[in-house]
DNA sequence: ATAGTTTTGTTAAATTTTTCACAAATAGTT
DNA sequence: AACTATTTGTGAAAAATTTAACAAAACTAT
């Protein structure tokens, strides 16, 4: 890839990534279709967003499609790869191999060739030492060397929440570059960390107040 | 509450919403420490935001604190409840009692007082009949009236991919309101259905993006 | 051929979200 | 009582993101 591609790649937008990471999903599943091509507008109906967005962020990343023809799948999904994969692929390990944990091992075993969960972590000794899905689980106590050993770039952290402060150091200290938190305790990381904070419970409770809205509006209606 | 209350409540920007459920959980821990008062800027450092953010959140819910003493966790905490909870209280159901549909009830397991997962359904005649932390498992084939007997109005989807499709399908035939789906398969829903989904390989491939744009950057710089 | 339709690519506009900048207030200190 | 250091609340600006609008191209049907 040229530096000036990777440039441009660089400063492309946030949302634009996690859509990418998502048209690759949609793409996919549509290859077993048989078909060959597909439109914006079939992307965008499977994302639930517009077919504009979709052109614009294929226009960003500089993918062009065939007029009246659409966008080759094939195609599109080697030029996200080359985007968002890493030539050399990364190591990640899952911390906390309980039934989060294992449901992410299980879930993301073998979808992708760039990103491989190749070590899991806990400090249950039943677990330590077991398979799931080809993937061992390590004593914690092993984290920094392990992690160094296997070139572990990524932490994803699905321990119970009054561990989790703990964890994140522990990764930290042994050279982890991106955590993914899975608990709902925030964390602190040094700015060269990447870190992305997931909380189901705030998800669930965004749903919850948009059907309570949608409840109170059909209630005011309904009194008229 | 009022009605011009609850119309300012609907308009809040959807980012708000979900900041909103964030500092109440920041503040449910930080009630513990035995603090009355908390700042702009600690919630901040905590959620990885800007002071600035949070005081405009606040304002927007037109929640005032008090010069140099910040605002009253134990007050702040019930402003949000008024905002984001229903009265009533709302029932969830996980469909898919897998390793991701037990750590969704593990971890939201008494946490909330008015939202309650009250059921778990499953194909699965092994787990049919199971207590997970007191949520019973059905046969997936009774989903409709469970739902309805239960009065449920929202629906966590964690089953296999495979099923996906047709679990969105059973759901909303079953008059559910919201819809959350961990699946990597996008549902389509009515439009009266409110729709979150939420892909973990996505997430994970960002944080991915991240760390390769970092590992670049420093490649380049150590050429020089 | 020609007309009609559909789809891409993109500039410009609109909208949403975040940040800046600063007045007003208040607790603590001298 | 005056001074200093902080903190809130908010109008205005900036930045990020999405949408509108439409020219240009290409396929289809006539």
């Amino acid at each position: 890839m040229s530096k000036n591609a990777r440039d441009t790649f660089k400063q492309l937008p946030h949302k634009t990534i996690e859509r990418l990471s998502q048209y690759r999903r949609a793409l996919l599943i549509c290859l077993n279709n048989n078909k060959e091509h597909i439109f914006s507008h079939e992307i965008a109906k499977i994302q639930h967003i517009t077919p504009v967005q979709v052109r614009r962020d294929l226009m960003l990343i500089g993918y062009s499609g065939t007029l009246r023809r659409g966008y080759n799948i094939r195609e599109l999904i080697d030029v996200i790869a080359e985007i968002i994969d890493s030539d050399q692929g990364i190591n990640v390990a899952i911390v906390g191999m309980g039934n989060l944990g294992r449901a992410m091992i299980n879930y993301f075993s073998g979808k992708r060739h760039k990103l491989s969960i190749v070590a899991g972590f806990d400090t249950n000794p039943d677990k330590i030492g077991q398979l799931v899905k080809g993937v061992t689980c390590y004593d914690a106590l092993n984290m920094k060397e392990v992690i160094q050993n296997e070139n572990i770039e990524i932490g994803i952290i699905t321990v119970p929440v009054i561990q989790t402060t703990a964890t994140a150091k522990q990764l930290v200290d042994a050279g982890i570059k991106g955590i993914l938190n899975y608990t709902p305790k925030p964390v602190e990381v040094p700015e060269n960390v990447y870190l992305e904070e997931y909380d189901m419970i705030t998800t669930l409770e965004k749903v919850a107040f948009y059907v309570k809205m949608e409840n109170e509006l059909k209630d005011e209606l309904a009194k008229k």
